[in-house]
Order: structure tokens, then sequence, then C-alpha cells
DNA sequence: CGGAATCCGCGTAGATACTG
DNA sequence: CAGTATCTACGCGGATTCCG
């Protein structure tokens, strides 16, 4: 990890070409993950994408598909029939994304237990 | 990718044992990310944090590096000093961390001019 | 079917003041 | 130096309603 410091200094600036708080910050809120993870098997419909990813609500999907479309990640197309079907679909770069983030998402999984533990502990430790 | 689904089918399960939705939900918001890059060099004290990441308020960085020690990235030190002196720096765990990471943004790094492209595409062919 | 529009509560995070 | 405490506001996100 030693060539970590060259991006890493960016990181720091407050300046708009910040890859963390420009790219990171976007997919880390509450949806795109879930989302990117969920289209990684190919394409889907919208009330089928609303289906599997439990809990989110058809405003926030529909936001979301929104933003990551417009970072590229994913490509929305319409088909005119009746009723419409909308299918959603990563694109290249979005494949990309997956990819990268794949990493941490494993780590997190094979991680998920010592992060449990540590936390116990530290509430053991704190509690009154 | 393949391999890519046996554990990405628990993101679609809402109970508190996705890897998703607790891990990366903890360090997706605004500041754990760079705090963590802030630490990959060594350890260092709480005012040269707050120096370093601009922008971070006093609160946040109290607060995001207690819940970083919490899920055990993070040790604090006390140096029973006049005045005080407190270092942070990261546990196995939190290079661990970084290490995964890194893959993300160094990803976010290489395709930072692409996803600019898009975005400004999307909104050209979206403006009124 | 796949949204858009509106309303609104709650939590996150900023600013400020004070302390061991 | 390294916090804690309090107050506040803004925006995220949920629920609901309506539409092509």
């Amino acid at each position: 990890m030693a060539n970590i410091t060259s991006p890493a200094r960016r990181v720091f600036e407050q300046n708009e070409r910040c890859p963390i708080r420009n790219v990171v910050a976007q997919i880390g809120d509450k949806w795109s993950i879930l989302i990117l993870f969920a289209l990684v098997d190919g394409p889907d419909r919208f009330n089928a994408l609303k289906s599997r990813i439990k809990g989110i609500s058809q405003r926030m999907l529909t936001q979301t598909l929104r933003d990551m479309e417009r970072d590229g990640y994913v490509k929305r197309t319409v088909y005119a029939e009746v009723p419409v079907k909308v299918e959603y679909e990563l694109t290249e770069l979005g494949r990309g994304l997956a990819k990268s983030a794949w990493q941490l998402v494993s780590w997190a999984d094979d991680h998920f237990d010592e992060i449990s533990a540590a936390r116990t502990r530290y509430d053991e430790a704190n509690k009154q």
C-alpha cells in the first residue's frame, strides 16, 4: 500500500475534482450499491427491481436510478408497449464500478463477525 | 464476476446481517472514507487530522472517529500530558478496510473524467 | 406499468459556546 | 489540545396521491 499516497493526497483537497467527494459520495448513499448489484446479472424492469430490493420506495428507486443514469452507470430503455415497459441495465462503466465495489463488499462480508464483535466490545466498555 | 451472485443474494434481504447495509452504510457517510485515508500513512492527532481534512467540523470529526473506533477500524490513545495529546491510528482491521476501499477510490479516480462527461451529457440532453 | 408531484417528519450535520 | 453540549436548519427519504 505504498502507492496509496499519490492520489490520496487529493482526498483532502476540498475542490471539485476529488474523486472521493464526487464519486464515492455519490454511490455512498442508501441505495446505489444495492441497485448496482441488483443489475449485475442482467437487465431488469422497474417493478421487478422494486420487488427484489427490499424496503426501497418507488420514489427512491426512481431517483437513484436517475442519478446512476446521469453518472453513466445505468442505461434506461423504454419499450413502447401497452402498458409501457422500462428496462434498466448496467453500462460498461457501471460494470466496472460494480467490479471495484465488489472488493469492498466482499471484504465487508468476510469481516462482518469481526466488526460485530468490535461493536459489542465497545458498547460493553462504554455503557453506564 | 461469476461468483458475485453468492453473497450478493444477501444484499436484498432487509435483515440486519446484510453486510452491505451494515458496513457500507456505516463507512458510506460523508467523512469515514476520508478519515480512513487520512490515517493510512500513520497515526495522527486530532487537530492535525482536522487541518488536513478540509471542511470537516470538530463535531463530525469526533463523532466519525468514535464510530470508527466502535467498529474496530481505529484505535484511540490518550497521552497524559499537559495539554493532553490524543492520537488516532488504524488497526489491522482498519488497514484491511483501507486496502479494499482503495480499489474503489482508485477506480473512481481513473474514471473521473468519464463520469464527468456522462453527467454533462445527461444534463445537456435533459435541460429545458 | 412506471412514473411525477406533493407533503412532511426525522436525522444528519453545521455553527457556536463552553470545559477539563 | 481535544473535546462536550446545545441549538438549529436543511435535505434525505417515506407515504400518499395522481397521471400517460
